[in-house]
DNA sequence: TATTTTCGTCTACAGTTGTAACCATAAATG
DNA sequence: CATTTATGGTTACAACTGTAGACGAAAATA
């Protein structure tokens, strides 16, 4: 698979990102004047920072006469799922629905989201199970943890 | 506040932590053979993730005999939100919804955690604005992004 | 008692991250 | 042309992480 690891970006990292997917590419000066209306790093931080996303591959450069285009080679929507659900496999199974209940609640929602989101519900209420079971401990530990 | 930052837990951390919580304290024998059930980490290893989580005051110990007994600091709903918190809190706030959109259909949910998360939607839907800003460009930045 | 096991402490070391200075070269401007 | 500016490249450095060996004292066991 090629799948570049998304998860592999630091918070920091991260932010760039933010500001490449949304513009779909952009020069370092841009980046680095957008950024630092945000945070209070310096020009050199943020190159840094791009560089490394460069050597992790998540993004790539286009030269542009003496200056770089930089272009995210991974989505915003793929990546920012694959870290949640990365973090949500982390968490322990039982509790996982409390934390997104306390989620949602906290988030604000469009209309047409919370549309998909009865919807699916509303299907998932036909299966669901009374409850689900605690995975902290090894496999093949009987505990009714928490 | 006294509060402690769950979220400077590392992720190797982490997995000791859902040991501790789950047993609501343990020894350190214990939790390396637990541990070790799990993962392939070394007697040392473990012993180091723990100290650090002592110094990070995670974790704090009572005597017992010869030995330590490791408790909790920090409550694990309480540090799981404030890990899925901030991750949010990085996200394009115009995305989240489809975020929480696939988290949501993959997870594993009980009848009643599904009926919670309905009320929050019902109620949701009362003043759900039609559409949420895309906030990933410096404020001030007429950006419709995306 | 001599030996082995159990625990805790100290030390180590490479890789990642946050943060940044400094340098060179090409381009723009005075 | 001399100087300032823009851009990319190189180097740095401390803190945090993953991973683990080694040392020492106390306890259990042979």
């Amino acid at each position: 698979m090629t799948a570049i690891d998304a998860t592999k970006m630091s918070p920091a990292e991260w932010e760039l990102m933010r500001i490449i997917w949304t513009k779909n590419g952009a020069s370092s000066s841009e980046v680095i004047k957008l950024m630092q209306q945000k945070r209070t790093w310096t020009e050199s931080t943020i190159k840094t920072l791009l560089r490394r996303l460069v050597n992790k591959k998540i993004l790539k450069t286009v030269k542009d006469g003496r200056k770089f285009i930089y272009h995210p080679t991974v989505g915003e929507k793929e990546a920012m799922n694959e870290n949640v659900t990365e973090l949500f496999d982390h968490l322990c199974n039982m509790k996982k629905g409390k934390i997104v209940i306390e989620l949602l609640s906290k988030l604000e929602l469009s209309r047409s989201d919370i549309k998909e989101l009865q919807k699916i519900l509303e299907r998932k209420s036909k299966t669901a199970p009374e409850m689900v079971k605690c995975d902290c401990l090894p496999a093949g530990m009987k505990n009714e943890c928490c």
